[in-house]
DNA sequence: ATTCTGACGTGGG
DNA sequence: CCCCACGCCAGAA
């Protein structure tokens, strides 16, 4: 099968989600920026739109710049995505993810 | 081909 | 802090 692997930017993005540590969190911008497509910071979120619902990627921990949970509501449920982060010890307010900048993951400066 | 929308980001007021 | 407008790229109608 020589279907391109490295080429897909959905594989891409996927493979940066998978790398977010337990309890962290990023933004659809700093995927798009750390593949080299800080421009394409909505194909990040529209990757993992076509996602679905694959267990291996933690959609969960990905949100906006602002730590706000704006894909919540592709989830299955209302709430399934905050409860997701709370399992992990991130503390959520109305969509708002409480000490953004403490549980915020950057992967180009972590990686 | 054109138009609109979207799990975004940045900049200005 | 909030609100608004623009840019960006891919997909759907």
């Amino acid at each position: 099968m020589g279907v391109k692997n490295d080429d897909n930017f959905f594989d891409r993005v996927y493979d940066v989600a998978r790398l977010i540590p337990y309890g962290r969190v990023t933004s659809y911008g700093s995927i798009a920026k750390y593949l080299g497509a800080a421009r394409s910071a909505r194909m990040v979120g529209w990757a993992m739109n076509a996602c679905g619902g694959r267990e291996d990627v933690p959609a969960h921990r990905v949100v906006n710049r602002k730590g706000i949970l704006t894909g919540k509501h592709h989830f299955q449920g209302t709430n399934l995505m905050q409860q997701l982060l709370e399992s992990e010890g991130i503390e959520v307010i109305e969509n708002q993810i409480q000490d953004f900048d403490e549980v915020f993951w950057d992967p180009m400066k972590e990686l």
